[in-house]
DNA sequence: CTGATTTCAGTACGACTGAAATTT
DNA sequence: CAAATTTCAGTCTTACTGAAATCA
């Protein structure tokens, strides 16, 4: 019987994909409570960023680029109007399009955000040596490519 | 003013918040489609696997080695209770607790979702070389303790 | 009475689906 | 007609909370 290198018993706490989702709870918590704190849920802040990187955009455009489904572009986008962070305008030419952009509140408001969202990365990296921090972007990207 | 490194644009693409919650849908979804494909979720795995390593438990217990809340150990010893993979007993002295513990089709329905769960574990590394994927767990770990 | 354990009902966020309405 | 866009209502898993019931 041929054996590889992994055929101790895994435990579950060891897996790969356990760790990974243990990282992912405590990456998430940090930023889900920071942003909480300032009255926002990942996806007002996705789609502020996705706004303020690329410009106005299509909802289904905009769920692209924030990573949202469509019908959670729409929810959240009303969430934001609401509070004037974002405004909806109909397409020039196109009456299916509805434009999302940016509002000048909602460009201050992502400001802080911003703010925020860096001290989070600082903290979530921050056991790791400098050098390390690269190296485990390089590889978590490696597996995504 | 001072700038380090990072003060160029940060992109929600490029964060790592943003990648390992990538990284762990990924994960996330390469193992929870093999499990229902088995007929599982995720919580089953856990708690059978649990069981297994380190034995039979009050439901409190289990919780804290499967990761599970209290109030989903319940639901989910049910689930699996229901199939006749965990058998739940009162404990011999103590009133209060029930003892859970792996019935032997409990235990053959784990050895083949074992496997699954070990091939989700390649193909999940398999984009690494051998000495990153072991560099990868050591930076996971590291952020984490 | 206090504290531990289990259980139930309900909430929340993120992610997703199907179908309808509108327009191209 | 088909295709694109938005919107609505609803589902699903994971994770969590509060309160009740039971027992030590």
């Amino acid at each position: 019987m041929e054996r590889t290198d992994d055929s101790a018993p895994v435990r579950v706490a060891e897996l790969a994909t356990w760790q990974i989702s243990r990282l992912h709870r405590h990456a998430h918590q940090l930023l889900a409570d920071r942003l909480a704190a300032a009255g926002f849920r990942g996806y007002d802040y996705r789609l502020l960023a996705a706004l303020e990187e690329d410009g106005p955009a299509s909802q289904v455009a905009l769920g692209q680029r924030a990573g949202l489904d469509r019908s959670d572009v729409a929810t959240t986008v009303d969430r934001l109007a609401a509070r004037g962070l974002v405004r909806r305008s109909p397409h020039p030419t196109d009456g299916r399009q509805k434009i999302v952009e940016l509002t000048p509140d909602g460009a201050t408001e992502l400001e802080s955000l911003t703010v925020v969202v860096r001290e989070v990365q600082d903290e979530l990296l921050a056991p790791l040596a400098p050098s390390d921090r690269a190296e485990f972007l390089r590889l978590v990207a490696a597996l995504l490519a």
